[in-house]
RNA sequence: GCCGGUGUAGCUCAGGGGUAGAGCGGUUGUUUUGUAAACAACUGGCCGGGGGUUCGAAUCCCUCCACCGGCUCCA
């Protein structure tokens, strides 16, 4: 054997290091500086300790904490600094999983005699965490068999579960707390704390520090309602301070684009206590940007083909037997009334089982294919008390859905132009940033047969890569019915949301016997495409007030415009502007000389309102007005009337924003 | 549904066993203003609901409700 290694590095030089050498004699034979910062190795392709011996002939990249990977270690090493430092605190504290998560990493824990933490114990945590940092402990590495991690974790009752699953074959999400099967690893930080892990972990605590432990919660041990409830502690950690402090600012601004506060501010929907739990009223401003959304949306379905259809909101039990939502989703159906001796009625869930009794209403000729039946169609469901949250989870909502009977041959066709008509509205409305995903069969809950399913999958697959977007599987996250593509749009901070969905389903056809005569004259069972592009109003209207923080475009705004004249004598002057511009469609009003010009600008900004006309004696004198935009702190002053109406109505015939000038 | 937190005026919040406070808002009057807060007076509350402890409860205890953050769920 020979003395020494050749080690491969990422700029593509290679350097000799002695037999024997670990990563981290790797990283000093580069610089001390890196050695200092250095959390772990990437030895082909595989994240592992700075401990690990190389081989020769390796590639090796040292993880400094910038690094996607090096933020991973980082996040999982703070994760058990945690653990150790909670159970210094509560001895006898059971710990579960402490996984890495976006942003940061979680740990779960179960406190001996039914204690539970509070928001106040994270500083004692923190501050626990910090002590341990600055003991500089390591973090040593062993391998077990599987008989000894279980001797080892015997007052671990979760690590024993884990080991145990680990040995029947396990889980990923066992394998990566734990090993590979046959043996287990542990990192042992001191004599008292041993954790179960698979790494890699940072060399030692001193390399962490910046972190802050975020909140509290409760969460099922291994996500099981049925299981124990454990006591879940977020925190987020990162590579430096900067990127800490960028993070608890990008939250703030999450914060502040909150829907539901703006929402409030802008008077745009409340939620009265007086109706109950996620049911909402929409204010008279807020009733504008539905409107102005939903008339859009109709003006488009009928130029795609659409046709509109009505539903009531209530009816027979028999519909939802039959269409199978009673026996899947009965738990998030409001409880029946009964009436004329027995008879069950519901609050609708869905409008599809409607759409399908259009359909079956007389006979259907397949020159009559694809039908496509368009709602705005109000739905209840009666969702679980933890989990409405302002407009985008609540009980009582209203879906653009839609449902489209064609023949075989018409539904990949159909699909394409549907995904694109999906994606074009969605422009239209400011989101741009999309991702496709195809949630496929769900395992234990859906009707149909294999090849049916796999035909609608690979048909809805097909279509979603012919459009061109990234395209992400999401296995198992099918409905009962059928498997769907779901549009996910990136907002203007980055967050991403579920927008539209497009099922395919071959099984309420199916259920409800529908059928249409083919041009060989034979009785056909139609495809149904299920879709809905908002998904619900309601939470497409939320969405959009955080995409643009409340700032919508003028098209969408409330009030596009408000009139300001500087002293009583410029108000018919105002008014006269202001009734032009209402002629043409415009959203306008005067704000009087009862109060301070200042004041009646600035309530009018606080309203994110996109333009500001001042009007004053230059301005009746020569038919100008000064234009105050939104975002704009230096207003035009002297534009003629005619132009700024020109300039208006082509703004918002084009969906656009006030130019900052 | 489960875990934790929070409920005081329309809004944002202070007060923590002894007569319920501030700012903003609203109303009225005065002010007539060139680009983000004029002045004054007035108005405001079963301190989330119910029960208990106490001579006395916004304050302490129990319970219900609502909201907030998570978990589970999301046709």
């Amino acid at each position: 054997m020979s003395d020494t290694l050749e080690i491969l590095l990422p700029d593509g030089s290679s350097r000799s290091l002695p037999t024997g050498a670990t990563a981290l004699n790797l990283a000093e034979s580069i610089g001390s500086r890196l050695a200092k910062v250095a959390l772990a190795a990437i030895v082909d392709d595989v994240v592992v300790d700075l401990s690990t011996r190389l081989t020769n002939g390796s590639r090796v990249e040292i993880v400094v904490p910038t690094s996607v990977a090096g933020l991973d270690v980082l996040r999982h090493s703070t994760a058990h600094v945690m653990a150790q430092a909670v159970v210094r605190l509560w001895p006898g504290t059971h710990f579960a999983i402490g996984p890495t998560i976006d942003n940061g990493f979680y740990y779960d824990f179960e406190l001996p005699d039914d204690q539970r933490f509070s928001e106040l114990d994270l500083t004692r945590i923190e501050d626990e965490m910090r002590v341990i940092i600055s003991e500089s402990q390591p973090f040593v590495r062993r391998e077990h068999s599987m008989a000894e991690g279980l001797e080892l974790f015997g007052d671990q009752p979760f690590k024993l579960e884990i080991i145990r699953a680990v040995q029947a074959g396990g889980t990923s999400e066992d394998t990566s707390e734990a090993g590979d099967g046959t043996i287990i690893s542990t990192y042992q930080n001191t004599d008292t704390f041993t954790d179960l892990c698979r790494g890699p972990h940072v060399p030692t605590t001193a390399r962490l520090g910046i972190f802050k432990l975020m909140r509290v919660a409760g969460a099922y041990w291994r996500g099981d309602e049925k299981r124990p409830q454990l006591q879940r502690i977020y925190g987020t950690a990162w590579g430096t301070k900067d990127a800490l402090d960028q993070h608890l600012f990008q939250l703030e601004e999450a914060e502040r684009r909150d829907h539901r506060t703006l929402g409030a501010q802008l008077d745009l929907f409340s939620f009265p206590p007086e109706l109950g739990p996620g049911l909402a009223v929409f204010h008279p401003r807020g009733g504008v940007i539905r409107r102005v959304m939903e008339d859009y949306s109709r003006k488009r379905h009928v130029e795609a083909g659409y046709e509109f259809v009505y539903s009531p909101h209530i009816t027979k039990g028999d519909l939802f037997e039959t269409s199978g939502h009673l026996q899947w989703f009965s738990d998030g159906m409001y409880p029946p009334m009964e009436l004329d001796e027995g008879q069950r009625y519901y609050l609708k869930p869905m409008n599809c089982p409607f759409h399908l009794l259009i359909f079956k209403s007389r006979q259907r000729s397949y020159r009559e294919l694809p039908l496509r039946m368009f709602e705005f169609g109000s739905v209840y469901r009666y969702e679980k008390s933890g989990v409405v949250h302002g407009l985008t989870r609540v009980r009582g909502m209203t879906q653009d859905d839609a449902h489209i009977l064609c023949t075989r041959d018409q539904m990949q066709g159909e699909l394409t132009s549907l995904l694109s008509f999906v994606l074009e509205m969605l422009r239209e409305f400011g989101l741009d940033d999309f991702y496709l995903e195809l949630s496929t069969r769900p395992p234990e809950k859906a009707v149909g047969t294999d090849e049916e399913w796999s035909e609608a999958e690979s048909t809805l697959e097909a279509v979603a890569r012919a459009e061109g977007l990234e395209l992400v599987l999401d296995e198992g996250g099918g409905a009962f019915y059928g498997p769907k593509i779901s549009v996910q749009a990136r907002d203007a901070i980055g967050r991403t949301h579920q927008m539209s969905t497009i099922q395919l389903d071959f099984q309420l056809p199916q259920r409800f016997d529908a059928t249409y005569v083919a041009s060989d004259n034979q009785r056909t069972r139609p495809i149904m495409i299920h879709r809905a592009l908002f998904g619900s109003v309601e939470r497409f209207m939320a969405i959009l007030i955080e995409h643009y923080a409340g700032a919508l475009p003028t098209w969408l705004s409330p009030e596009q415009v408000v009139i300001v004249p500087v002293a009583s004598a410029h108000a018919d002057f105002a008014y006269k502007f202001s009734d032009d511009l209402r002629r043409e469609g415009v959203r306008v009003s005067v704000a009087d000389a009862t109060e301070p010009l200042g004041a009646r600008i600035r309530n009018a900004k606080m309203q994110k309102v996109p333009y500001i006309l001042v009007v004053g004696n230059d301005d009746v004198s020569n038919g100008t007005v000064g234009v105050n935009a939104r975002g704009s702190n230096d207003p035009e002053r002297d534009v003629m009337t005619l132009a700024f109406t020109e300039r208006l109505l082509a703004e918002i015939a084009s969906h656009g924003r006030p130019e900052v000038v």
